[in-house]
DNA sequence: GTAGGGTTAG
C-alpha cells in the first residue's frame, strides 16, 4: 500500500492489499490528507470517493463522517447529502456534520430536519451545540434560546461553544435586561466565566441589549464594562466590542476612555471612533482623527475613508473631501475590489450631498464592479437634486433592488409632486413581495398627500396600525402632513396628539396644518406651546411661522418672530426666511419696509427675493416697485415663465391694460406657454381656459359680475370672516384688504357651475385652496345647490351642501 | 468588531 502526495492537488492511489481493515485504514488516511486541503480539496476528494466505488470499498462509521465533513467543508453539499441520506442509521457524528453545513450554507429549515430526526438518546452536547449555533445563525434568538434551556433540562452541560453560541443568539433578542442577568448566572455557575470568547459573546449581548430602545442604557454598559475589566485575558474582540458597544449606545466619551487606554490601537477601533463622532456630527473630531490617525502613519482603510467622505459630506469640508480623494487615488497602487466598491460608494453620497450630482454619476460610471449600494447611491443623488427622470431611469436599469431602492424611488416621486407614480409603486413592491418599512410607508403616505387621495391615505394609516409601524415617527409625521393637505385638519391634530414621541418635523408639520388651513393665530399657539415644551425651533419652523403670519396678516408677530429668530435661537435667516419677511410685508402693502428690508440684507437678492416683492407688487398693483422686481429677476432667471405671468397679472391689477398687452406680446415672442393669470379646467379630455385678471374676456366678465352679485348674500350668511377677506373682483374692494382670495379659483367655481353633475374634473395649476377660498367655495356649494369637487395638485375638496369634507373620493 | 445607500416638516 502506498499514499503519495505529488502535489497539492494530486494523490496517487495505489492498493497492493486485499485486507479490508488495511485498506479502510488507506482510504482514513487519504481522506485525512484531503481534509487539510479544504476548501480547495473538492477534486481530491472526488478522486478518493471514486477510488473507493471502484475498488468495491464500501465507506462507512468514521470513514464515512469524514467524508460527508470533507464534503460540507468544501461546499458540495449536494453530495454530502447524498451520502447522508444512504445511511441506514446515521450516526451522531455524521448528523451534526451535516447539521453544521446546513446552517453554515443558511439551510436551518433541513439542519432542524436532521436535528428533530435525531433520537434523545441518541443527541449530545455537540449535537445541541450545533443546532444552537444553525439558530443564532439564521437570526432566530429565541428558537437558540429555547433549545438551551431544553438542553439544560436534559442535563447536558454547556460548554464554551455553547455558551458563544447562545450568546450571540441572544444578542439578537435582547431587549430584556432579565434575559442578560440569568445568562451571566449560568455562565458564571458553569465555569466558563474566565473564557475570552464566551466573556466577549456575554459583553457582546450586555452591549446589544442596551442599544433597545427598551431598557436603561447606562447600567447595562456599566455591567458591560465590569466584565470587561475584569477578564484576565483581552483579546482584539473584547476591546472591539466594548469600544463600539459604547460608540452605537452615544457614549462617545466611554469610547474614547477605553479606546485611549489601548496599548495598540487596532483600525477597527479608530474606525469605531471616527463613525461615532460622525454620526453625532462632530465633524471636527471626526477629521481630527481622521487626521491624527494619518500623522501616527497607521494604515487607513475603506471603513476609514468612508467615515471620512460621509464627515466632509456636509459642504463645509467639501475641499477637503475632493482632497482625500485625489490622495486615495495618488496613494493606493493595488487597492482591493471591496476597498474600491467601499470608496467609492462614499464617494458618490459626498459628491451627491455636496450638490455635485454629475460628479456622483462620472464615479458610479466609472466603477468597474458596482454594488446594490452603488446604485442606491446614485439613485438618491438624482433623487435629491430633483432630476427624477433620471432616476427613473437608474431605477429600471438596476439589476437588483432592495427596499431601500424602492423607498428612495418611492419618496422620490412624492417629492417631486408624482403621487400616482409613488403609490403605484409602493403597490408594486409590495406586490413583488417586498414587505414595506416604516419610510416606505412615509413615502406612500407623502405620495397621498400630493393628490390628495384622502381615503386611500386612511387605508394606509390602518395599514401602519396593522403592521405595528404606527409608531414610527415619520410615517406619523407624514400623516400629519396628509390629513392636513386632504382638509382633515382635526385627522391631522389626532395623529400629532396621540404620537407617543414627537420631534421637531412633527410639530412644524402641525404648525404648517394650521397656518394653511387660514388659522394664523393658532398656528402661534402651537409654536408658543413648542417652545414652552423646550423644543427648539429650525430653520423650517420659522418658515412656517413666517407664512402663517403673512397668511393672517399678522405683520407685527412676524416681523418679532423673524428677529428673534438670530437674537434668541442663533439661526442666521436664510434668502428663503427673508423672501417670506418680504412676501409679509408687501401682502400687507408694506411696501418701503420691504424695501428696506432688502437693501439691509447681508448678501445679494436673488430670485426669490424679487419673486416675493413682485408677487406682493401685483397683490396692490404696484406697477412701479414691481417693474423693477420683475426686471431683475429676468435678468436672474430668464427662463422661467412665472415671472411674465406674475407681471403680466401685475399690470391688469392695476388695470394698466396697454402694458399687459405688451407684456403678453412679449410672451408670445419668447414662447413662454403659460397664460397670464389662467386656470385650467379639464373635462373629459377638453380644456376650458378661464383668463381671469383680463377683464376684457368675456368669460372673464361673466365670473365677475357673478361674484359681485353672490357677494352680499356671502356677506349675509357670514361666509366672508368679519376681516381681511376680500374678492379679488374690484379695485376699491383689493384696497381695503390685505388679502385676496384668488380670482383663479373663483373662476374654477364659475367654471364647474357650468358642469354636467358627476363630470371628472381636474384643476391645474397651483390652486391652493386657504381658509378665505374655502369659505367662497361652501358658499357656492349651497347657493347653487351643487357638489364641487376641486383637486388642486395638493388637496382634495368636496364642498357640498354649504360644507366641505374631503373623503369617500379615492 | 468598523463604513457606504432611505423617511417625515416649508
Amino acid at each position: 500500500m502506498r499514499i503519495a502526495l505529488t502535489s497539492p492537488t494530486t494523490l496517487t492511489l495505489n492498493i497492493l492489499q486485499t485486507d479490508t481493515r488495511a485498506v479502510a485504514n488507506y482510504y482514513a488516511a487519504a481522506l485525512h490528507l484531503c481534509f487539510h486541503q479544504i476548501p480547495t480539496s473538492y477534486s481530491l476528494t472526488r478522486t478518493v470517493h471514486a477510488h473507493m466505488i471502484t475498488s468495491g470499498f464500501n465507506p462507512r462509521g468514521h470513514i464515512l463522517n469524514r467524508l460527508i465533513d470533507i464534503y460540507c467543508k468544501s461546499s458540495n453539499l449536494f453530495y454530502a447529502l447524498h451520502l447522508f441520506d444512504n445511511i441506514p442509521q446515521p450516526d451522531i457524528i455524521a448528523r451534526t456534520t451535516l447539521i453544521t453545513a446546513h446552517s453554515a450554507a443558511g439551510n436551518t429549515k433541513i439542519a432542524k430536519e436532521i436535528f428533530d430526526g435525531t433520537p434523545l438518546s441518541m443527541r449530545d452536547r455537540v449535537c445541541y451545540n450545533a443546532m444552537i449555533t444553525a439558530y443564532s445563525h439564521s437570526c432566530d434568538g429565541n428558537a437558540a434560546m429555547e433549545l438551551f434551556r431544553e438542553m439544560r433540562l436534559l442535563g447536558f452541560q454547556p460548554d464554551n461553544y455553547t455558551f458563544t453560541s447562545v450568546l450571540s443568539g441572544l444578542a439578537l433578542i435582547a431587549d430584556r435586561e432579565t434575559h442578560c442577568q440569568q445568562l451571566h448566572c449560568v455562565v458564571l455557575k458553569s465555569g466558563t466565566g474566565f473564557v475570552t470568547s464566551v466573556v466577549n459573546a456575554l459583553i457582546s449581548v450586555y452591549v446589544k441589549c442596551a442599544s433597545s430602545p427598551l431598557v436603561v442604557a447606562s447600567s447595562l454598559m456599566s455591567s458591560a464594562r465590569r466584565l470587561f475589566d475584569e477578564m484576565p485575558v483581552k483579546d482584539e474582540l473584547s476591546w472591539t466590542t466594548i469600544i463600539t458597544g459604547y460608540v452605537k449606545n452615544d457614549d462617545l466619551d466611554g469610547a474614547r476612555q477605553v479606546f485611549d487606554g489601548m496599548d495598540v490601537k487596532l483600525v477597527v477601533a479608530w474606525n469605531s471612533i471616527i463613525s461615532g463622532y460622525v454620526h453625532k456630527s462632530f465633524l471636527h473630531e471626526a477629521l481630527r482623527m481622521f487626521r491624527e490617525m494619518h500623522l501616527l502613519g497607521i494604515k487607513q482603510d475603506e471603513f476609514t475613508y468612508t467615515s471620512a467622505f460621509s464627515a466632509c459630506s456636509d459642504g463645509r469640508f467639501y475641499r477637503l473631501g475632493k482632497q482625500l480623494h485625489g490622495y486615495i487615488i495618488r496613494t493606493e497602487n493595488c487597492p482591493s475590489q471591496e476597498f474600491l466598491i467601499s470608496v467609492n460608494n462614499s464617494l458618490i453620497s459626498f459628491y451627491s450631498k455636496c450638490g455635485m450630482v454629475d460628479d456622483a454619476k462620472k464615479i458610479f460610471d466609472k466603477m468597474e464592479v458596482r454594488d446594490l449600494v452603488s446604485g442606491n447611491a446614485v439613485l438618491s443623488a438624482y433623487v435629491n437634486a430633483g432630476r427624477i427622470n433620471e432616476a427613473r431611469s437608474i431605477f429600471s436599469k438596476m439589476p437588483e433592488r432592495n427596499l431601500l431602492t424602492w423607498t428612495v424611488m418611492i419618496s422620490g416621486f412624492s417629492q417631486n409632486g408624482f403621487g400616482e407614480e409613488g403609490i403605484k409603486l409602493f403597490n408594486q413592491m409590495r406586490s413583488n413581495g417586498l414587505g414595506p418599512c416604516d419610510y416606505a410607508y412615509a413615502g406612500a403616505i407623502t405620495s397621498c398627500s400630493v393628490i390628495a387621495a384622502l381615503e386611500h391615505g386612511r387605508q394606509l394609516h390602518a395599514q401602519l396600525i396593522q403592521s405595528g409601524f404606527d409608531s414610527s415617527l415619520s410615517a406619523s409625521n407624514a400623516l400629519i402632513t396628509m390629513y392636513a393637505r386632504c382638509s382633515v385638519i382635526e385627522d391631522a391634530s389626532l395623529v400629532f396628539h396621540t404620537m407617543s414621541c414627537v420631534d421637531s418635523v412633527s410639530w412644524n408639520a402641525m404648525i404648517a396644518a394650521l397656518g394653511q388651513h387660514g388659522k394664523g393665530a393658532q398656528a402661534l399657539e402651537l409654536f408658543n406651546q413648542m417652545l414652552k415644551e423646550e423644543i427648539l425651533p429650525d430653520r423650517i419652523t420659522f418658515l412656517t411661522i413666517l407664512s402663517a403670519c403673512s397668511h393672517a396678516g399678522l405683520v407685527r408677530e412676524g416681523r418679532h418672530y423673524f428677529d428673534s429668530m438670530h437674537d434668541l435661537y442663533g439661526i442666521t435667516p436664510g434668502e428663503d426666511h427673508y423672501g417670506r419677511l418680504i412676501d409679509l410685508l408687501c401682502r400687507a402693502a408694506m411696501f418701503s419696509e420691504a424695501k428696506d428690508v432688502i437693501d439691509m440684507m447681508p448678501f445679494e437678492p436673488g430670485a426669490p427675493i424679487w419673486e416675493a416683492l413682485l408677487s406682493g407688487c401685483r397683490l396692490h398693483g404696484n406697477v412701479d416697485l414691481g417693474a423693477e422686481a420683475a426686471e431683475r429677476l429676468l435678468e436672474l432667471t430668464p427662463h422661467h415663465d412665472g415671472t411674465y405671468v406674475l407681471l403680466a397679472n401685475m399690470y391688469a391689477t392695476a388695470g394698466r391694460w396697454d402694458e399687459m398687452a405688451k407684456v403678453r406680446k412679449l410672451m408670445r415672442d419668447r414662447g413662454v406657454k403659460k397664460e397670464p393669470g389662467c386656470s385650467w379646467i379639464e373635462v373629459e379630455n377638453s380644456v376650458h381656459v378661464f383668463l381671469v385678471n383680463d377683464i376684457e374676456h368675456p368669460e372673464v366678465q361673466g365670473v365677475y359680475e357673478y361674484l359681485k352679485e353672490l357677494l352680499p348674500k356671502m356677506k349675509k350668511l357670514g361666509y366672508v370672516p368679519d376681516t381681511k377677506f376680500a374678492l379679488h373682483i374690484t379695485e376699491s374692494e383689493q384696497q381695503e384688504s390685505n388679502l385676496s382670495t384668488h380670482s383663479e379659483k373663483l373662476a374654477v367655481v364659475f367654471g364647474l357651475l357650468k358642469l354636467p353633475v358627476g363630470a371628472t374634473v381636474r384643476v391645474f395649476k397651483n390652486l391652493r385652496i386657504c381658509g378665505d377660498c374655502h369659505n367662497a367655495f361652501k358658499f357656492m356649494s349651497l347657493v347653487v345647490g351643487r357638489e364641487i369637487v376641486v383637486r388642486d395638485g395638493k388637496r382634495f375638496h368636496h364642498f357640498k351642501e354649504g360644507q366641505c369634507s374631503c373623503g369617500n373620493y379615492w
